[in-house]
DNA sequence: GAGATGTGTCAACAACACTGACATAATTCG
DNA sequence: CGAATTATGTCAGTGTTGTTGACACATCTC
């Protein structure tokens, strides 16, 4: 379980750096592999990776606010301002004013924004799926713990908070 | 390891869904922390990830050609070449004509290319062994068996082959 | 010598990010 | 109430990174 310390020196060293860029390697090649699913999709109605993000994110939150879904994506509001116009524009997002505090837009999908997610996402489904099902129950364990190790911790815990419910 | 094929209906299928888009969203806040990590590196010489990205594979395929390079990063000759000319006349990447076939170009990095590469994959590489020390080694098997996997299958091979070896 | 191949380059363009500045509406607070 | 703050939207300009299409050149292969 636990390695022993008695090999610390170069040998050790370049084994555990091989180890490191492999990892590197697997998440270049697995994000590149996973983001080209939808891109044949998006590309016929006019749309990119961008507005993938933002109808992702609104689907699982659904009343989202446009500070909260800059916070997850961290772009700049004229960058998401952009890619939800362009959204609601085609009728696949819709906007409406807080309730509580009507500075605020809840953002939530439309009927054809639902479906057009449904569409993209499941490509990617799919992909996990074969994935967890090829490697098993323990492997997709371990697969979890360290990814959720891979992402800022301060970050960790709300990422994890949105991923176990879909109640704000 | 094989789940029981006694439940198909509706709950058990939702179940998967939300563990599946959980997946999803780990890969996108992973890779988005995991390459957030370079930028003010970057950032400080003017480059950016497309560089950090040619950077790394010629540094772990030392003699590269154009060809292979453009094969792993799947962009277009032009695309790669803006960053290449950069590279090049940055004093980052040496460019050598092919000795068995004087067409090709072998791509390596300076030791000034050498540098940049090991104080930008430092970060990566900290983060990486962070995750993994923290999950543990059962944990890293799994995170592995599960990333080759979502993989597209035509590229696993060769993906593993160059992980596995600095050789051709 | 003819054709295929590997590389480099020019031009035009699009997606998506950035900064900075400003406007508007609504909330909060003194 | 009035002032400051907050949430959002927008305009203008810019930069990186990708695309397509066309062409040039050197080199290899047949």
């Amino acid at each position: 379980m636990q390695g022993q310390p008695t090999l610390e020196g170069t040998a050790a060293a370049a084994i555990e750096d091989q180890a490191l860029r492999e990892a590197i390697e697997l998440l270049f090649f697995a994000y590149r592999d996973f983001t080209g699913d939808p891109d044949a999709v998006l590309a016929d109605r006019g749309l990119g990776r961008a507005h993938h993000r933002a109808i992702h994110f609104i689907r699982r939150r659904p009343g989202i606010t446009v500070a909260g879904l800059l916070d997850i994506l961290q772009v700049t509001k004229q960058s998401l301002n952009r890619v939800l116009r362009q959204l609601i524009e085609d009728g696949l997002v819709d906007s409406q004013i807080g309730k509580q505090d009507r500075r605020e837009r809840n953002l939530t999908l439309t009927p054809a924004g639902e479906a057009l997610e449904e569409e993209m996402s499941q490509l990617q489904r799919r992909r996990i799926r074969a994935a967890y099902g090829c490697a098993g129950p323990e492997a997709v364990a371990g697969f979890r713990a360290v990814m959720q190790q891979i992402i800022n911790a301060e970050d960790r815990d709300r990422v994890l908070a949105m991923i176990g419910s879909s109640a704000p």
